[in-house]
DNA sequence: CCTTCCGCTTGACAAAAATCAAGAAAATTT
DNA sequence: AAATTTTCTTGATTTTTGTCAAGCGGAAGG
């Protein structure tokens, strides 16, 4: 997998351009169940999910509520701790096997401090995040429970076989229950 | 309302670096009922409120959806829309008289050109707008209708007799009369 | 000042979803 | 392969929420 490539298409920009970015990403491999992130640490990378399977949860006095499930193509960090160096919200564990490319917080500071264009990049980047959770608020308010599954199921199918549907349900906000029940029509 | 001191709290930059953005943003009065932008237009005003309220809001078949109630101290702006120069997702539209400092799109493009910084700005202006919308679907998947109206009043009592609660149920996610019904206890 | 419109509340009922509990199915470990 | 754990499904019940309809009250406009 080409990071220069995923580059070019996700930030819109020639590929000699994304060239440039490519020598400080990292291969990385992360075990099922091990974690890449813990709810309080500080993230540390910057990184594009080659393969695998990953989950994005918290942890509440009720309940443990899974955010997000990341599969290859995406990119996957904590953005508010990784940009402002916070203390995580997330947890961050590998649902199977997981292969990533991985930039440190080290090297990305000195890419903000040398390549003039790379807050532009990553502007892009945090706005397309932005975008997604903006559409995935407006299918809250708008689309009931049944609506939303279709809307998921159309968006990750993959994910189906291959992610405990617990965690689908959460990220859908239903009980595991009624997800298998919407599912059983 | 100085735009520099602004500027200064929401990126944490200096005051005398926030000063050179002070003189390109204009003056605006908005109407009550006026509409700041419509769906389908591209949005080329990013927008400061002084005073007033707005509320951002989509049409679909069955009803409309209101997504954001904006208070005096928000940016105003569809972020997708202006970032990327494509059709609005959203109807702006003032709830009462409205006063904004604007900035045009052609003298933000000059800032993106002629200020170095300006990008690692707009980079954490945008990662704040994604904090939010993070904070906002956790609530959605982790919290009830009760508590969503409770954590909603707490950080927007005064919204409370100044918009119509309808649009605040559609911000929760809830008809208005369950709304209505959560705040009779 | 009166009328009209709009927003809010309330009640009755229907629909949707959560919860609790039991058992089946699948995956993992031994 | 058997045992154990985890995940998924299903049923019964309760709780929550939506829908429809009626009525109240205040604001806006004639």
């Amino acid at each position: 997998m080409d990071i220069a490539r995923v580059f070019c298409e996700t930030f819109n920009i020639a590929e000699t351009d994304a060239q440039k970015f490519n020598s400080k990403f990292v291969h990385e491999s992360l075990p099922k169940n091990s974690y890449f992130l813990r709810t309080g640490e500080r993230c540390s990378k910057f990184s594009f999910i080659a393969s695998g399977l990953v989950r994005v949860f918290a942890e509440t006095e009720k309940k443990e509520v899974t955010q997000w499930i990341g599969n290859a193509g995406y990119f996957l960090t904590d953005v508010s701790s990784f940009l402002f160096q916070q203390p995580a919200r997330w947890n961050i564990c590998a649902l199977s096997e997981t292969t990533l490319w991985t930039l440190s917080y080290d090297d990305y500071i000195h890419f903000e401090k040398d390549l003039p264009e790379w807050n532009m990049l990553e502007k892009r980047f945090v706005a397309k995040c932005f975008a997604m959770m903006e559409s995935r608020i407006f299918d809250f308010i708008s689309l009931s429970a049944e609506e939303r599954y279709a809307q998921y199921f159309k968006l990750f199918p993959h994910h189906f076989n291959q992610v405990p549907l617990q965690y689908i349900a959460s990220v859908l906000g239903m009980s595991p229950e009624t997800l298998s029940r919407i599912r059983a029509r």
